[in-house]
DNA sequence: ATACAGTCTACAGTAACTATAGGTTCAAGG
DNA sequence: CCTTGAACCTATAGTTACTGTAGACTGTAT
């Protein structure tokens, strides 16, 4: 019952795909599985557990460089965890400040698309604006224009 | 009069960047522009409009491709504007799902930020819930897991 | 005339996968 | 025991939308 799972098993249990767990260890972020006679990876526990971890971290948005960071950190359990909070809440600002954005585009495309009643291309309301950005209510989504 | 612009001027003017223009017009977004003597670019006006036309519609988050489908729209004026505005509509629809999802992100990363009071790694609530996401609130953000 | 900013091409790199080709291994059914 | 087919293997290329680099050339200001 030393419970080992080929790759595929993992890829369920996980809800990675196959490429992606191989993919993971390419880059160094899984251990090197043990092999079968046949040369196929075989997992146990610890590295399922790991790629759990990995996964609900993707999941809540956190890029790779993050999670590298994140088990580096998770494997001194003596040391403080300031720099893993600090880690989460980078990220949760970081989705703070998407969310904004998202926000403002969302509304700005709500008008765009509100304003037009269909009709020939010449008159679309939705082709206008983008030609356009003087037709938006924010500035949000442009970059300020320099005069050269 | 005829106010053509060297790359560096249309780039300030749009506040796209100089490769920028030059991969749009590489992968066949901006038709190849008149050349100087010595080979550099000069864009007319009609040029930089079709720049801020796409640059305004990838801040709003457009894809290339949506875009590239938009341009051509816009190039028959006398056509039903039905095609532009359902890939606007795409559009908001595809930035309302990922404003749904931030949210949930954002709620779940407050609530682990939250519950961690400082402390060692061993007991640091955000390593902990992302190793587990059984003490996450909702199920949002991780794909159902089929039992193999 | 010389300096220096701007431009040119071509290519490599980024994030985080996803897809493909062409081959091998494993487990089950006949 | 043999065959079939799913699952696995490696290696490589493609995806999106750029960004960065190297090494050479052009244009302009003093
Ligand atoms: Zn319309
Ligand atoms: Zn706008
Ligand atoms: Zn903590
Ligand atoms: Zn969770």
């Amino acid at each position: 019952m030393s419970n080992e799972l080929t790759i595929g098993r993992v890829a369920k249990g996980t809800g990675c795909n196959v490429q992606t767990i191989r993919y993971y260890e390419q880059i160094g972020l899984l251990p090197l599985p043990r092999r079968s006679e046949g040369n196929q990876r075989l997992y146990d526990d610890s590295a399922v557990q790991k790629l759990s971890f990995i996964r609900h971290a993707r999941e809540l948005g956190f890029p790779l460089q993050a999670i590298r960071d994140l088990i580096s950190l998770a494997d001194r359990p003596d040391k403080s965890c300031e720099a893993a909070d600090a880690i989460a809440r980078e990220q949760l600002e970081d989705i703070g400040k998407r969310l904004q954005r998202l926000q403002a585009l969302r509304s700005e495309l709500e008008r765009m698309v509100e304003q037009c009643k269909g009709g020939r291309i010449a008159d679309c309301r939705v082709i206008e604006t983008l030609g356009d950005h003087s037709l938006c209510e924010t500035d949000d989504h442009v970059l300020p224009k320099v005069r050269p």
